[in-house]
DNA sequence: CATGAATGAGGGTTCATTCAT
DNA sequence: GATGAATGAACCCTCATTCAT
């Protein structure tokens, strides 16, 4: 899952002189400090991560971190962009808007929060990024961006599925039902895996329930 | 305990004050320190909250808050209590089970959340203790018992609405309801005051939708 | 033995006025607080005595301590100079000068080292009040009349049995002895009670031997 | 271990100088800051010896120390370490086993001795480090390579010297010889440099008289 | 570009001492 | 006198960031 990290990220600017390999090289580096930030992230959380511990993670001194990231928060808002990337990806496999008209409100629940769990289960310092009230301004700027795309994806569904609901009460909708799934991220991670198929069902319902009621509002 | 402190001093009726006065004096400034705790809290966060900050905040020296609490986790662990108590109270004027069993769903929801947004609103330090993945331990401990108080109630409402539910099905419906409403609380503080009751009616859909749900499942 | 601490001090200045009560009460709360401090030091060492713990040992308030004493190192200025006195007591008891010519090696060392065994044992802060590298000056100039009395008395001791002797020698011999007995003394105390003859008997030995020297020399 | 580092990068001889030089001045920086410590040892005394004196006194910053080593008792712990190298070198320099059985009381004692005051004389920072009572657990184990080093080699030219004593009774003797000096360095340091040799002659002098004792015992 | 030693402002906490009551 | 809350400088240590090599 960490080789997400680097898909879509390098390719597509393949420039062919000197500059070129230092390029690739660098981005190659970002990648893997980044990687190493969500490692570090995972298992220690945002406040506990030093940026010599990625820097250690990463295989290279602290002074060459910051060749590449003017500060921790940058580190961590380019990981939250490469995340975004990955989600929407992730997202990308999974949605098909084609007969989304037709789905039951499980269906459209399951279409919404299946791709939201594996990722978040495959990328565990992805919590580590959410916002909480003690976030430096600048990684709340630099989460937004996941947050935004992942919200998108859930209004394109919702518009599709309910285009008789104003576009204001599918935004919130899709705020409301994004925010349900990560305020449950933890219990289900947390949870002996064998417990989280229950936790999540009831999740489901409450989404479905939810769906079902959008419909006949 | 504080009794015991005046007993044994038969002479002297100051004597009998003084230490009450004393006493006072003490949890006046425990009081005072939560308060200002409360207040940095909500402002900067956890991590952010420094020793120095409370006491500058509460107005006295680095070192008065050590006559009352020996480290940082403390002070945040009382500041635990006080919200749990306070949130306790607060659902205790909402709360009467006698006729719970005639609610409709919109209003056994109204009984569970708006004594929570109500707090929420008026303590706006209580978001800085939620359970996160990098809490030190003591803090988590603390923050322990609000959670479980406050799940309790909810499972005894539920408990009292739908005796036919499994003691399992109502612990996890019970903690999901309760974490959509901890997950929207940002949202809906952030939000312009006049923006709120959109929120929230639609927060309360939701988890209405989700009772329903459970009495016909 | 703490009983000790109070022994010889309060005696000799009885007068009948009311300051005279106050006085001794005064006196006795200053024994009291140098009591509480010598078993706080026996229990924490020096640098590990807080005032706070003398205090609280002693049964009063902090701030009641700087009404006996002007700071920390007072209190063990007044705490050596009660074990001078104790000391000189002790000594007093089992020295008699009459027949010392006629004493053996063995006998005179017994002489010198029995008491201060037996007092150290009998006090243990007695030994966080030695000379050490990092003591505050005030503390070592309290700490000198112990020294002095008891090289006083061992330099008296040897006189009267060395009379052949320049006071040069024997003032030299008498803090070498004393040194000796003390350096052995946390050997002594840390052993287990049982063990301790076999080491005390091979301090008198080192010592009664070099006694003989001086016979010789 | 050292090598470890340099293996593996088989291109470029800058590339295997680069890392000596930065493993000689990392060597070089310990060196410094241990030969700081001693000196603020010396001056000042352990519990009085602040981590930011040692930085200052090494001309670096308190943050810097913390490169090198984990905690202030980890500083103390390598001066130990340094200690008892120079110490052991010292006795080497001056032990020889070959004839020891020839030796005489006074030559016995010559052997152990001197090295031990020149040690001391030498470096001053040496009494600090000394086993007191309220040593922090860390430097007493830091500190106990010293005393086992010169016991064992006191009491190795003891069991040659008196192969007929028992080896409980030479480790005890060894202790105690070995602690008559220490207890008496302080008095030879603080005396007047041409008062020493008469403080000197006169410990030697009791310990030569205890050895005698020993071999007639 | 890479290194990693160096920096130094703070962080939480302690404690001898003071002072209002 | 006695109290104990209050003080604040200082302690040990951390870590984001910089800089000489």
């Amino acid at each position: 899952m960490e080789d997400q990290l680097e898909t879509g990220v390098a390719d597509g600017a393949e420039e062919r002189t000197a500059p070129r390999k230092r390029q690739a090289r660098g981005e190659r580096r970002i990648a893997e400090i980044v990687a190493a930030a969500a490692r570090v992230l995972a298992a220690q959380g945002y406040e506990k991560t030093t940026t010599n511990a990625i820097a250690a993670e990463a295989g290279i001194s602290p002074g060459s971190l910051y060749q590449y990231f003017r500060n921790k928060d940058e580190i961590a808002a380019e990981l939250a962009t490469t995340y975004a990337a990955g989600l929407r990806s992730a997202h990308d496999a999974a949605f098909d808007l084609t007969d989304v008209a037709r789905l039951t409100a499980e269906e459209t629940v399951d279409r919404v929060i299946d791709p939201i769990l594996a990722f978040n289960v495959a990328n565990p310092g992805f919590k580590a990024l959410h916002a909480r009230p003690d976030m430096p301004p600048g990684l709340v700027a630099a989460t937004q961006p996941i947050h935004d795309a992942l919200r998108g994806r859930v209004i394109g569904l919702l518009e599709t599925r309910f285009p008789e609901r104003s576009s204001v009460e599918l935004h919130l909708a899709a705020q409301l039902m994004i925010q349900v799934v990560q305020a449950a991220m933890p219990t289900i991670t947390a949870a002996d895996p064998g417990e989280r198929p229950v936790i999540i069902t009831e999740v489901k319902r409450m989404l479905s329930a939810y769906v079902r009621e959008l419909a006949v509002r």
